[in-house]
DNA sequence: AAACCGTGGTG
DNA sequence: TCACCAAGGTT
């Protein structure tokens, strides 16, 4: 069921096509998964640009290549070693997935990313998106995209009335774009309404008199920025997190590696937790490596704190030195511990709140 | 369906 | 400062 406005702009699609074609061969940026049609190399893009900018992804993208290069290279290499060129980028899951679906193309497609969009979705890290993206750019077939980009784009064009975050508001936009996706050329047309929205149609000050389809947009461009509608999102809790620093005999630092599931699944970290409500956060600092470690500690000086804001919460980071007084650090979860000299911090995946904590204990001198 | 999952840029 | 959001996917 299409709206009066779809059915308008889906009827003009041909002229649409050609006015938004012309202009991204015109002014479409130079990046770098732009020179390459390799499948491998447009999947891989495609997972370090999921919720992640341009400007963010490109030197990872450059990295990972250039570690990478091909999809059995990337199967052969331990998580720990992909972790480590992930560092910083966030969503670690995709890391996780994107070594998993590595490790399944090798074995049950011979090395080859799959050209359908059933054997894609089977793959871990691959959704609806992703799919599309792989089969437009790098197999030439017809599929449209939904990204935050489209979303924007669609929903000015159609001035879409709902909540673009409802479930059937994506399905409604999603068989606009896979009506509007140009058929000779769909990988160029998805990316080039990725870039309007992206360089034109932004959320904020869009470029309306720049807009290659201004004119097929003619109901909002007085108001572009009441479109996408969205519902507010609530305010997220804020946790205080105390850490212990522990140092042994021969300078090297405590760290334990987190379960390979969850939350910064799979990177290494100092070790600590949440205080509670009615704690002081020196006394959460104790409790938390008593539990974790088992080991009895001074809490001595508070080296820095550090906040840090995550998808759903937030925190402040509370770094203590401490001193063991009785007891060996083991892991209560059996997970991987280490003592970790400081020249060999960086053979490890940090957080970036934990790797903030590292600089700041070499500009205090303290490793 | 709605919550979970990072980090950094932007206004 | 702070809300928003970025080439989304999983559970």
């Amino acid at each position: 069921m299409k709206t009066a406005a779809s059915t308008i702009l889906l009827t003009q699609a041909p002229e649409f096509q050609k006015a938004l074609l012309n202009w991204f061969q015109a002014r479409a940026r130079d990046l770098p998964w732009r020179k390459t049609t390799d499948p491998y190399k447009i999947w891989l893009s495609e997972v370090i640009l999921q919720q992640t900018r341009v400007d963010q992804a490109t030197p990872y993208y450059l990295r990972m290549i250039e570690r990478f290069p091909t999809v059995s290279e990337l199967a052969a290499a331990s998580l720990d070693d992909l972790l480590i060129v992930w560092e910083g980028l966030g969503y670690y899951s995709r890391a996780r997935n994107l070594h998993k679906a590595a490790r399944e193309i090798v074995e049950r497609f011979q090395g080859h990313v799959p050209n359908n969009r059933e054997d894609l979705l089977g793959l871990p890290g691959i959704g609806p998106y992703t799919a599309s993206a792989i089969l437009s750019i790098a197999f030439a077939q017809p599929y449209g995209v939904l990204d935050g980009n489209v979303i924007r784009v669609l929903s000015r064009l159609l001035e879409f009335p709902d909540d673009v975050r409802k479930s059937a508001s994506r399905n409604y936009l999603q068989s606009v774009a896979n009506d509007l996706v140009a058929v000779s050329a769909p990988g160029e047309f998805n990316e080039s309404m990725m870039e309007l929205g992206a360089t034109i149609c932004t959320p904020k000050n869009p470029q309306c008199e720049a807009c290659p389809v201004h004119s097929f947009c003619e109901g909002t461009k007085n108001d572009p920025e009441a479109f996408p509608r969205t519902v507010k999102k609530l305010p997220i809790p804020h946790h205080d997190i105390a850490v212990g620093v522990l140092c042994n005999s021969q300078g090297e630092l405590f760290a334990q590696r987190r379960p390979e599931n969850g939350l910064l699944g799979g990177l290494w970290e100092f070790p600590g937790g949440k205080r509670e409500s009615g704690e002081s956060i020196e006394d959460a600092c104790r409790r938390e490596l008593k539990e974790e470690l088992g080991i009895d500690v001074e809490v001595g000086e508070l080296l820095t704190t550090i906040p840090q804001v995550y998808s759903h919460f937030k925190i402040t980071l509370y770094a203590f030195r401490c001193d063991i007084l009785s007891g060996s650090p083991e892991s209560s979860r059996d997970l991987p511990i280490a003592w970790i000299a400081a020249d060999r911090l960086e053979e490890y995946a940090f957080p970036k709140a934990n790797r903030k904590l590292i600089e700041k204990l070499v500009e205090l001198d303290q490793i």
